[in-house]
DNA sequence: GCATTTTGAGTAAACGTTAAACCAAAATTT
DNA sequence: AAATTTTGGTTTAACGTTTACTCAAAATGC
């Protein structure tokens, strides 16, 4: 049987003062009455031997954790390897690690239904990393006894705080960055399932063109498809048409790469023969050869502002249901050209 | 006062089945005596309500959480962004998720001393991410009550398991490398502050050397510094001199990056004038241009290996200290020529 | 000097779970 | 049929905290 604690327990400390438990427990909290003298000798003697309360005896009693969940669907495998959670992470790690709060991994096996962190009462609220949610998968959520923050994703069908960042704004950002450099003739290419998120970056792409004065047929524009390489294999069919496109937005770094690959083997340079902007901001973004321009998020602050939410929750269960919208902004790099 | 639970427990199902909690309790764990018509309803009914027994009130009796703690001093902050933790994340999390233990993140701040998710009592054990650990770091272990694995790190100053890639191998693979493509004059660049891990590199590189029948002054050939900037300066200054290296073998990935770099910038083609290897494999490395011949290491399995040596040790106290060293592999990309 | 309030604690119950100890009834052995 | 074992459970205590309640002694008010 491990032990968990270093052993030491608050009948310990009370023993070694020579008082009862409930006024170690009191001294330590800061409540009940005791003289300053009898305080202070407590505080010090737990001090001196490194005593902090046992979790679990405190959590039955105090039915609350002081531990947030944090969840990505359908698999954790992912999550580390994407450096847009990575940064989530990090924010989330600081701001609730201020706040004395542990945040649980939710590497557990689910079936369905609720995760088995939050069935075991292991945790006081949950931070849904949405990335690849689709509206179903919210279902599982549904009557979560504890309070839900849902980042980088959005559902009406519960009652749930949410982040999302503007993917609307920074496509149009992207639109607008391209009209401005002299591109008439753009397309956009997304995954067909449509999220949330990509769904967004597509109206805002098409809005921003139809601001910039452009008059233009989403249906020919709009190039969907399944993967990355479905993208590029279309884009290099149309790229050798009559009237080629100039410039391409992609739905995310990882598919303009893919593009600027095929591009670059079929024979097309990036930007001089045609143009090509991501979104996200990926860390590859920054490395890649040529650099890519694309649309950065407050990726960081998405963790921060998540947790914050929570805390503010947790304070007060009756304040009102929040989405938030973070801001985007141009990254100017290397595969736009002006023409 | 936040809910944990669903709100139901043993109590519950066992008046719902009209039976003692004893027997819910017996029924779940697979203990006690019961008919097999008792404990099917039993199971039918926890089932039917989703029900499994409250962490804290079972970590009280039990003493133990299943949980372990994973901690990276100084601070979470550069985990994340890191790929080489970001893949022991993912490992430790799909090891530890199929054991049902779940994966703290030791984000509280630490004053000195034990991590607080030990002091009080959360964790069965502890995962040390051991990354710029000094010998020093390991003081604060002392006297844990909960059993330690050290990763990517090593110290005897501590009854822990540990687990570290085998540095002086892979540089010796690097050496070896070099030698065969025909380079005679070669460099190694690596921090002043030798840590466990620079220390088997650079051991292993001179040793991979000699091996190679070199006979080389390891006073000149290698270049410690301080930083990666320092590092591009002192090898810009050697490459001008009388006999310059034809290659160089950075300690690490991102240190060959800014050689690199800093090489191209003042002229030299790599590696056409100069060729480059470095260390760990990034994520960069095969991103950036040129793409880069590097040292790879079992990242990956760090996770999965050290969740099991610690599920091993909670399962047996007594065995004896393990220390693991995983292999390396040369990852032959663009960065080295043949001279 | 007596009644009342305040101070400085202590007592005891509760949080939800598990496991050892216990026990009546049924089944088996002698 | 009496003695014994097995079956199918129940009762109870314990894990470490916190907090409402209690209560004597000291301080204060009149």
């Amino acid at each position: 049987m491990p032990i968990s604690n270093g052993g030491k327990k608050l009948s310990d400390i009370a023993s070694l003062v020579g008082c009862s438990v409930a006024t170690v427990s009191n001294a330590i909290n800061g409540a009940g009455r005791m003289s300053d003298a009898m305080r202070e000798t407590i505080l010090a003697k737990c001090a001196e031997h490194n005593f902090v309360p046992n979790s679990a005896g405190r959590s039955l009693r105090l039915q609350r954790t002081d531990a947030v969940g944090v969840i990505y669907a359908p698999s954790f495998a992912e999550l580390f390897g994407n450096i847009f959670y990575a940064r989530i992470m990090e924010g989330l790690a600081e701001t609730f690690g201020e706040a004395g709060v542990d945040i649980i991994l939710g590497n557990r096996l689910e079936t369905d239904g609720l995760p088995t962190v939050v069935r075991q009462g292991k945790v006081d609220a949950l931070v849904v990393l949405a990335g690849v949610f689709n509206t179903k998968s919210y279902e599982g959520f549904r009557n979560c006894p504890v309070p839900l923050c849902i980042v980088d994703g959005h559902t009406d069908s519960l009652k749930a705080d949410s982040l999302t960042s503007d993917g609307f704004g920074g496509a149009r950002l992207a639109a607008e960055h391209l009209f401005e450099q002299g591109h008439r003739r753009v397309l956009m290419t997304a995954y067909r399932n449509s999220l949330y998120n990509i769904q967004q970056r597509t109206s805002g792409f098409f809005a921003g063109l139809r601001g910039c004065g452009m008059t233009i047929n989403e249906k020919d524009a709009l190039i969907e498809v399944d993967t990355d390489a479905e993208a590029a294999e279309k884009i290099i069919a149309l790229v050798e048409e009559n009237s080629p496109p100039t410039a391409i937005f992609a739905v995310n770094d990882t598919m303009a790469i893919h593009l600027i690959e095929a591009l670059t083997k079929s024979g097309k340079k990036v930007p001089e023969d045609v143009s090509v902007i991501g979104f996200d901001d990926d860390a590859v973004a920054s490395h890649y050869h040529p650099r890519l321009t694309t649309i950065r998020l407050g990726k960081r602050d998405f963790g921060a502002i998540s947790a914050r939410l929570i805390l503010e929750r947790l304070a007060d269960r009756d304040k009102p249901i929040t989405h938030m919208v973070l801001p985007t902004e141009l990254v100017i790099r290397e595969t736009v050209a002006r023409v």
